[in-house]
DNA sequence: ACGTGTTATTTATACGTATTACCTCGGCAA
DNA sequence: TTGCCGAGGTAATACGTATAAATAACACGT
């Protein structure tokens, strides 16, 4: 069906192991020149194109790296991607995006997944996956790099690390929040390794003021979790005066939930988030929030797998940090 | 460096053609039980997975489908590619998912791409690309499926359809802006054939009804091009009652053009879009817009296409209609 | 005893490519 | 003449799997 070397060469006349010195960049040059111009116009004239599951075989690279995110509806998470694909494409990479809806099962399933040699490398955000999962992996010859969210040291495992400090971060939302004067506090979680840290570094703000913070747990991570977790959160007895989600997409939910209740923002209850995604400036009010960035964790990410797989760097992981920064807009 | 046949074959003291016979679900039964039971005990003992390359070379199946969108960072295709997703994976077929940043350029790419030998089939939305292009991929034995944008005939090539009547959709929504009394009105268009087909249906209502049209082109098709091209619009001297933009991503960069100009909406100048993306609701005000069921779409394309790969279904190509839906929001 | 199935397993091969080792041929010095 | 060398190309092989063809073991009727 498809046209292989085989027929260049017989178009060109010469043996298949020439059609593939001829196309390979770094092999050309032991060829004479007119030969693999001949082997070139042959293979143009017929449409060649490299069968890539025959060249992975062979070579046992892929050149396919994939991309775990949690949740590809989330705006974060395409924006990361993109930092992500356009490292690895000036690579001559291609990406093969995994989502895996914030399920812990998905994860795991992603384990097994990288295991039939699809990929040479991974980048992703776990939110349950411990460095010790990724053993399997790595035995593969599987090179790793993960978005975090806490500041760790380069382990001994070989995976590198591009974090934001979630919970400083967080800690520095709580501390915006009480600056502001708004002296009851609420928290909107949600499950996952992320919802903890922040709500972690929010609290410990909180406390060491000394304000008691409410929390109610949305049963996802998205707007939806958002809004029915707020509804919940305003038929309490003490209303809070400022609210903080998780994430930006819960904090959207928070704010039509309010919208709905007519709780005028930010006058009666104020609201932060956590991201910073793209629609966070298009809500309304516009999202106070703390805002990562998304295409810098992303490239960030990539440039560490690719000098593992290009340059091939071995060796200990790396953590590297990247800045948060607190966005002030109309929703505090 | 990964486990092979071979290696579980030696641990079960079985050939190595055993071993594929024994984890193959459809000639497992060709076998003693006791002997597939050995296998599967010895595949597991030392985690076998299969190598998805091999796989393919030898089967010519990928087990897995290209995905092709214009812009990943537009909540519109996420949402679709979740359809795809879901009914891909029922399938046992896994996804990549491509983006084409609205590029004719990375279009035509594109099919390069795909007869790298990666997928088996394509579900994507085109903006450039004809049929006739497709015919390479066709000839290499890849099915094809796609979103559209106007009512086709089922062609004589084997791709099928799925569209949402987009300029009947546009000519109803321009129908709605008259009907509630906007008698001066614009649209934000962009390049591509989407906002061709809705810039031609919104005119053609508008035209019958006798009402002159302001129109100015977006950079991009994203909010900052929707931002840009409406600050540009309000700036001319007779100022539209309404503006219709080609998509939501669009129209929500409208609106945050109109709050920065401090013009009321809608009772200054109403806003509509197009897609019924996730956040159009969440939009200050929330946004009127023209309703495309996103999952519907995605599914039903990867539908046709695994009817074709799983059922083997050939023949000429289909053409699905699914319905849309003007929906009333704040922003009008 | 012999053929005839039947069942269970193995041997052999092919998929398309990359790569190693080998071959051929001319030139050239001894 | 012989021997050697380098340049340019080819034959052979391996990657891991699926599968067709071959084989082996055994039961059974004659």
């Amino acid at each position: 069906m498809a046209i292989t070397q085989k027929q260049v060469a017989e178009l060109a006349r010469v043996s298949q192991a020439t059609v593939s010195l001829a196309l390979s960049p770094q092999s050309r040059s032991v060829l004479s020149r007119e030969t693999v111009d001949a082997v070139e116009a042959a293979a143009k004239a017929l449409g060649y194109r490299v069968n890539r599951s025959a060249q992975a075989l062979k070579s046992g690279r892929t050149q396919t790296i994939g991309c775990v995110v949690p949740d590809l509806t989330n705006p974060f998470y395409p924006a990361l991607i993109r930092g992500v694909r356009r490292v690895v494409e000036s690579n001559d990479h291609d990406i093969i995006i995994y989502d895996s809806e914030g399920m812990p099962e998905r994860e795991r399933r992603f384990i097994d997944w990288a295991q039939e040699g699809r990929v040479d490398g991974v980048v992703g955000a776990f939110f349950c996956l411990r460095a010790p999962d990724f053993v399997p992996l790595l035995d593969a010859g599987i090179a790793i790099s993960r978005i975090e969210i806490a500041k760790k040291p380069g382990g001994a495992l070989p995976i590198d690390n591009v974090f934001v400090d979630n919970r400083a971060a967080s800690a520095a939302a709580a501390e915006f929040l009480l600056d502001k004067g708004y002296s009851t506090l609420a928290i909107v979680s949600g499950a996952g390794e992320p919802s903890t840290a922040r709500v972690n570094g929010f609290l410990d703000m909180a406390r060491s003021r000394g304000v008691a913070t409410e929390i109610v747990e949305a049963a996802s991570l998205n707007d939806e979790g958002g809004f029915e977790a707020t509804l919940d959160l305003i038929r309490r007895p003490v209303r809070p005066r400022a609210i903080f989600a998780a994430n930006d997409y819960m904090a959207i939910g928070a704010l039509r939930a309010l919208h709905t209740a007519r709780v005028p923002v930010p006058r009666d209850v104020a609201v932060m988030g956590f991201d910073d995604i793209p629609v966070a400036s298009l809500a309304y009010p516009p999202l106070t929030t703390v805002s990562q960035p998304q295409d810098e964790l992303g490239k960030q990410a990539a440039e560490c797998l690719m000098a593992r797989l290009i340059a091939g760097r071995k060796g200990r992981g790396t953590a590297r940090e990247v800045g948060y920064a607190i966005v002030e807009r109309g929703s505090t």
